[in-house]
DNA sequence: GAGCGACGCAATGTATGCGTTGTCAAGTCG
DNA sequence: CGACTTGACAACGCATACATTGCGTCGCTC
């Protein structure tokens, strides 16, 4: 094998392509790790060799096994001795651990916005989540909604101004995206949903912390439910 | 150097003091790393090399790279290419924030437990702290009392049995106890405290949930006021 | 024929070497 | 005199080599 070189025309190619991006092998890595598992590549429950994973990523196992012990530390995947790198499936249980979590720190983080004094201005990208769901429901297309509704709650996490909630969501996302995926054709389009964005939304901009905090709380709470009775109706460990 | 063999030293060792414990060099580094930040011996804002660690602990690069990995993901430290590893200083407004979120997920914690119908001797550990608490005060003992709040708020985060809202706590607790150990002798005793501490207890026993979640809420709420109006009038950025 | 033990293989944990790259500094030019 | 450039050094990213260790299989014995 002659890896040393073949760096290079990584970055021949990268001459069209793009400029600016010269990633690490290790954050390469851990990026298409996290690809495999969320296209379903590497489906949960299954096994694989950290030198398996390496000769499929094009780079040694050194760099695999940094992205591997990120990705373990955020759950995604769990590192046993001999038996290889176990990509962890998520149960109805873990779902409704996740959706605790999330629903106790987006309520913070909605409760903190409305304090923060957000103009109209600032609340705009918030403002076209809302937007673009509503035109997702009225072409009824799942895909787009569940983008929509995906960037509503970034959004307002990011409002919310706190970097560990941040990490946290962001984290947490990654397993959610994972069952959202195999659920969403499996459910009504959820015209509801986007009521309570417009709620919240307004809540935040007239600086009513409690409003905010509440309404977003029993929107999560109802998602919580609507999610976790369909995965226990599917069976659960889904991707 | 001769590292090779003498890891053999440590499992003659192992024989008479213990018997179980065969721990990897990776977590070694890990958990002696922590220790290092700790007990200030790697204080906030330095900056080491991976070298310089690794003949530290007495082992190569590789196992202190994937434990520094680890603890940069907890927000412990930091990775820059080529100025070393940086122990992260924790400053008044990552208390906040901190603060913020250890709130929220005991409140949710406190909340669980209370539903889960828990019998008294189930929540005997939890008293045991209560009672471990009121003795440090009688005593005036300032550490016993630290150790006591501690074990309080993993024990009531333990019977939230959330394994994510667990791992986030452990995370988090980790950088407060870095600052409660400036501030704590920098403040009265705090008797209050266990008066939250027992009507939490109370509630949960008692199975009111909305109970429990307001009291510990507000509980946390104070504590987090305190310290980081102490943090600010003492200067921050502290190991 | 079945159970137990030993050998071999394969995968991980860890060490080490090398190429790359960023940083610091000295020297030169404007 | 100051700023820019260039060069050397050193740390890191990554590849590779190696030793340990657990598991499976094969053979031997009862």
């Amino acid at each position: 094998m002659l890896p040393l070189m073949l760096k290079k025309a990584g970055a021949l190619n990268g001459m069209q392509g793009q400029i600016s991006k010269e990633l690490s092998n290790s954050q390469r890595a851990l990026k298409e790790l996290r690809n495999l598992i969320f296209s379903g590549e590497l489906p949960a429950g299954s096994d694989h060799l950290e030198s398996e994973l390496a000769e499929r990523l094009g780079m040694s196992r050194t760099p695999v096994r940094e992205a591997a012990l990120t990705l373990e530390s955020q759950g995604l995947l769990q590192l046993r001795p001999r038996k290889g790198v176990r990509i962890l499936p998520v149960s109805a249980d873990d779902m409704r651990e996740i959706y605790d979590v999330l629903t106790a720190l987006e309520s913070l983080a909605a409760e903190r916005a409305a304090q923060s004094g957000y103009s109209e201005d600032d609340l705009a990208p918030l403002a076209k989540t809302i937007a673009d769901m509503s035109d997702a429901i009225n072409s009824e297309d799942l895909k787009v909604w569940a983008e929509a509704d995906e960037a509503f709650h970034r959004e307002l996490v990011r409002l919310g101004k706190n970097t560990r909630v941040i990490a946290i969501f962001e984290m947490l996302s990654d397993q959610v995206r994972r069952a959202r995926a195999t659920t969403l054709f499996a459910r009504p389009l959820p015209t509801k949903s986007n009521e309570d964005h417009l709620a919240v939304f307004e809540a935040i901009l007239a600086g009513d912390a409690e409003a905010a905090k509440t309404r977003h709380c029993a929107h999560r709470k109802h998602a919580k439910t609507v999610l976790v009775d369909l995965l226990e109706k599917l069976g659960l460990s889904r991707v």
